[in-house]
DNA sequence: ATTGAACCTGAATCAAGTCTCAGGTTTGAA
DNA sequence: TTCAAACCTGAGACTTGATTCAGGTTCAAT
């Protein structure tokens, strides 16, 4: 009843694994997670299909592993673009352009994680509450040294993960035919000037 | 190689395929698509599982169903509780207020039209652009009138559909911990005036 | 009362795909 | 060189569930 170790013990076995992960973001991006099979993550991993069984507990333990590693490497990605950027509205514009550019470079992953919401509700929300978090400090932060208006960080925060979420979708998954640049000046001229006309 | 007409032909057929979306409906919802079946929809119907397949086509079939039904359902409601407001900007708080009570009125339909991405990614994309042209219009409008100020419209659009279904996730399918209200009130603030500190 | 189109049934068919397991190979520390 | 732990294999046991179909029922028009 005890379940086994899990953990690669050599180089070898740490190699094997990062191959089926990286099989099944393809298997899973490519095909979606229902539609993608265990028969083609190891065919595409070039090892036998028992071998899966060694390092992942079942087919939604590996996309439970993607979702976790999607969460880290973006969230890493995003805070060294924007480390030793003081103003928070200019580090709000570079986060977004490269929260765009990490999905054009990554849709695989996203996609996964967005499907991963139909697989373990659990994981997915955990993504983006970590998100949320480190959004609504920096909010704080920001709201503190009055770089920005006081205002509900919280449901700010989810507000914006919004705009990226949408936005990122309808312009760099679905289509790209609008530069990216573009995208974002349209959107921070909304987060950081609202709607309200000029004399009212 | 004809396919058969799927319409029902008699009141009593219109009641039987109502009776399976329904019953669709409410297995898709608990359930999810994937570990939703066509048994599951047929017992909840209280019909043979033959009878699923006079007024549907497959599985999938009944999902866009579900989905094209959402999609009119729920933007003649938004737009009936708008009809009569003349200033745009009241206009997105009460459409905003009004979505957020229909998510929770009908979290299951709600899901359903998100699961869709992954099963028939045209279908979703059909819903959330019907919903984006209504919004850009709305905008242009509101924007010739000098209500709003100017901008990128189509941009915006999809940023106002982001906020819609994040902060709606989160604060209505996930935990309604808060008082709509103060959400609707915090988003407001934010699409209105923006993040801009004052003396900026 | 008759009739045929529409409607209904659910057991059987059939395809897929996850996970196990008994047996074989590799590796590196002693 | 030895040997035990770690690693690898892939056929097949097993489950599940969508879809079909041959046969039965209802109902409204004639």
């Amino acid at each position: 009843m005890t379940q086994p170790d899990l953990t690669p013990k050599t180089a070898r076995g740490a190699r094997t694994q990062e191959r089926i992960l990286r099989a099944a973001e393809a298997e899973f991006g490519e095909r979606g997670y229902h539609d993608g099979s265990i028969v083609g993550i190891t065919q595409r991993a070039g090892i036998g299909q028992g071998t899966f069984y060694l390092y992942f507990k079942s087919k939604e333990d590996v996309l439970r592993s993607l979702v976790l590693y999607t969460s880290r490497q973006l969230r890493r990605f995003l805070s060294e673009q924007v480390i030793d950027i003081d103003d928070r509205l200019e580090a709000e514009r570079v986060g977004f352009r490269a929260f765009l550019d990490y999905i054009a470079e990554h849709p695989n992953l996203y996609r996964i994680v967005q499907e991963s919401q139909f697989v373990d509700a659990a994981v997915h929300r955990a993504y983006y509450d970590a998100f949320a978090e480190g959004y609504q400090s920096a909010l704080s932060q920001a709201g503190f040294q009055q770089t920005i208006r006081d205002g509900d960080y919280e449901v700010w925060a989810w507000s914006i993960m919004g705009i990226m979420h949408f936005v990122g979708q309808r312009y760099v998954l679905w289509s790209d035919d609008r530069p990216r640049d573009d995208i974002v000046d349209a959107v921070m001229d909304l987060m950081i000037n609202g709607m309200k006309a000029p004399g009212s």
